[in-house]
DNA sequence: CTGAAAGCGCTAACAG
DNA sequence: CTGTTAGCGCTTTCAG
C-alpha cells in the first residue's frame, strides 16, 4: 500500500507538501499540486486514517454500544448514528454490551482502546454512580434512552411513564376498566416506568389495580404470547391489554388470533412501538410511539456539540434532549359503550 | 491519557520493557513486572490500539459492508460477525451500501482508508467484474451471499435457486397447482435465482407457469401486501402462494387476516425466512431457511483463514462455502384432495 | 511556496 | 533480563 513517502517522491517534492494539499491547507504553485495529485493518482493512494489519528491526536472515531445488533431496534439506531456521523466524517465503532455491566464495561474499554473522541450509550446495565464516575474522564459520551441524576446534559431520554399513562388513558376514556398489562422485566428500569404510568392512569381515575391482571414479560415475542395465556388461565376478564413493548404484542397477538379473539371485538389493544411493528399488523394496532430514530440522532449531535466544545459546557446548542411520547390511534381500541 | 512513557517512568523502566510485559513477550524479574503492573494500574493505562496498528503494521480491524442497517435481517448477520470477531480480538468496522455501487465503492473505502485487514462484503450492487478486479488488491475480502465465477473461493453462497424450488415442489406435493409467487426486485440476483427455482419447480412437473401469477415486489412488507391485492383483482384463482422473503410474506398475512381469507383453508403458504419471523407468525408458516446467521460466522472464518495465509491459498481449512437449504414444513401448507 | 526536523504511542531488532 | 535505537505514516512548527 503506497504511503505518502511514495507520492512525494514520485511527484519530486517532499512528504509534509503532499500532506498540505491533501489538507488543503496553504497555497501552492498549481504545478506541484497536479504533480502531487498525478502521483497520488497513479498510486491510488490514499492517507491511513490510523497514521492521521495518532499524528492528529485525534481518532475521528466514535461509538455505540447497544446491548445486541439482533432484533430490529438497535438497527434503528445504528442507522440513524451512522447517517449522522457520516455528515462528520467520523468512523462509528459498535459493540454489544450483550446482557451484563461486564459487558458494557468491555465495550467502553474498546471505545477507550481505540482513542474514540466520544460515544453513544444505550446503557442498561452500568449503575448511575459507575456512569457519573465515568463522567469524570476526559471522554465525553452521552447517554441514549436513559437518565442519570447529575448528568442531565449528557442525557437523550423519553418520557416513558408519561407515554404508558398516555396509553392507558386512552384505554380508560375509551371506557375500559380492566385493563392487563404485559410489562418488561422487573430489572429494567423502561419497564419499571413504563409499569408505574400504567398504574398512575388507573389510580388517577380511581380503578383500583389489580395485580392478578399484570404479568411480566421479558420483552421478547414469545413472553407476550405466554403472558396471554397465563392472563386467560388466571380467568381475570379484562377488556382491554397493554403491552410495553412490540415484540411481546405481537406474541400477544398471535395468541389471539390462535384462539379467535376479535381484535378489537373482544380485546382493545395499545402498545408502545419504536420501530413500527404496530402499523404492519392486522389489525394496524394504536400505539404509543417511542421516537428512537430522532433520539439516536440527538445524541449523536450532542455528542459532536460535546467534542467540539472539548470539555466546555454546551448550552448553546439547541438539541431536544428529552423526547415526548405521542399517542397514535389507529383501529385496535374498541369504544366500550357505558 | 497516560501513554506507555508514563508508565514506564512511574514504573522506573523502560518503554520497551513496558511493551514487552504488555505483550507477554520475553521474560522478566518478578518485582520489574510488579512494578510495571503497578504503574498500569495507577495510571488507569491501555494501550493505544491505533500507536499499536501504526508499529505492527495490522490495524486489527475487519470491515463488514451491508446495504442497511436496519430491518432485522442485517443485525442478524452482525452480531455473527462481531462475535465471530472478538474471539479473535479484531475490530469490526461497518458500513451502509445504501442502494447502489457508489455507496458500497465508498464503504470499502473506508475499510482500506483504516486499513483494514480484510473485509466482508454483502455486496447487491457492486458488478462481477469489480469485484474480481478488486480482489487483485492486497487486501482479502470474502464475498458473503454471493457467487462470482473467477472467485470461488471467496465465496460464502446459497443456493437460492433450490430453495425456492424446495418450496414450492412441497407446495406441489400438496395438490398444489396454480401457485402464485412475490418475487423480489427484478433486478437482484437472489431474486432472479429464486424466481428460476420457482418456474423450474413448476416446469419439472409439467405446470405451465402463468405470469400472471407472479408478482414483482420489492423484499419490504408493505409490497407483499400490495401484491397480493392485485392477486386478487387480476382473479387468476391461485390455492397457494411462495413469497420470497419473509417481510413480503408478513405483508401478504396481514391481507389474509384483513380479508378473512383463511390459512391454510383458503389458502397455503410457504416463504423463504431468514430471520425466524415464519415461527413466529400466525399460523406458524412453513418456510425454506435461509441460514444467513451460519453463514456469516463462515464468512468470517474464511477471512480470517486468508489474513492468517497472506496471500497464499487457503486449500487446507475446511469452511463450508455452499451452504445447503432446508424446508421447515409448519401449519401453512394444506393437503389439496385430488 | 516548500523543505527539514521533530514527534504522535507503540513495537522490534540488537546489544549488552 | 532490560535499555538503545530506529521506524510505522502522517502532521506540524519553523525556517528559508
Amino acid at each position: 500500500m503506497a504511503s505518502i513517502k511514495d507520492v512525494a517522491t514520485l511527484a519530486g517534492v517532499h512528504r509534509s507538501t503532499v500532506s498540505r494539499i491533501i489538507n488543503g491547507e496553504g497555497t501552492f504553485r498549481a504545478d506541484t499540486r497536479r504533480k502531487v495529485e498525478c502521483a497520488m493518482a497513479e498510486l491510488n493512494y490514499r492517507p491511513s486514517a490510523i497514521a492521521r489519528s495518532l499524528a492528529t491526536a485525534s481518532s475521528n472515531m466514535a461509538g455505540l454500544l447497544v446491548t445486541f445488533y439482533t432484533g430490529g431496534f438497535f438497527g434503528e439506531m445504528m442507522g440513524q448514528v451512522q447517517e449522522e456521523l457520516d455528515r462528520s466524517n467520523k468512523f462509528l465503532i459498535t459493540a454489544q454490551g450483550h446482557l451484563s455491566a461486564d459487558g458494557e464495561r468491555e465495550a467502553i474499554r474498546r471505545f477507550h482502546d481505540l482513542r474514540c473522541e466520544g460515544y453513544v450509550l444505550n446503557s442498561r446495565y452500568l449503575s448511575d454512580d459507575e456512569l457519573r464516575s465515568l463522567a469524570g474522564e476526559p471522554t465525553p459520551f452521552v447517554l441514549l434512552d436513559r437518565i442519570v441524576p447529575g448528568l442531565e446534559d449528557r442525557c437523550i431520554s423519553f418520557d416513558h411513564t408519561k407515554a404508558a399513562k398516555l396509553a392507558v388513558q386512552h384505554l380508560i376514556a375509551n371506557g375500559h376498566q380492566n385493563i392487563a398489562c404485559i410489562t418488561g422485566p422487573a430489572g429494567r428500569s423502561s419497564s419499571q416506568a413504563r409499569y408505574l404510568g400504567y398504574m398512575d392512569a388507573l389510580r388517577e381515575s380511581g380503578i383500583v389495580v389489580n395485580p392478578r391482571l399484570c404479568v411480566e414479560g421479558n420483552y421478547e415475542r414469545e413472553s407476550g404470547y405466554l403472558a396471554v395465556q397465563s392472563l386467560y388461565q388466571s380467568s381475570q376478564p379484562f377488556t382491554a391489554l397493554f403491552s410495553c413493548n412490540e415484540e411481546m404484542m405481537l406474541g400477544a397477538v398471535q395468541y389471539f388470533h390462535e384462539h379467535k379473539i376479535n381484535i378489537p371485538d373482544q380485546v382493545s389493544l395499545i402498545s408502545f412501538d419504536s420501530v413500527g411493528l404496530c402499523s404492519s399488523l392486522y389489525p394496524m394496532l394504536s400505539e404509543v410511539h417511542f421516537p428512537i430514530r430522532d433520539m439516536a440522532r440527538a445524541a449523536v449531535q450532542l455528542l459532536m456539540a460535546q467534542i467540539a466544545a472539548k470539555g466546555n459546557a454546551v448550552n448553546d446548542v439547541v438539541i431536544e434532549r428529552r423526547f415526548k411520547p405521542e399517542l397514535i390511534d389507529r383501529l385496535s381500541v374498541r369504544a366500550l359503550k357505558k
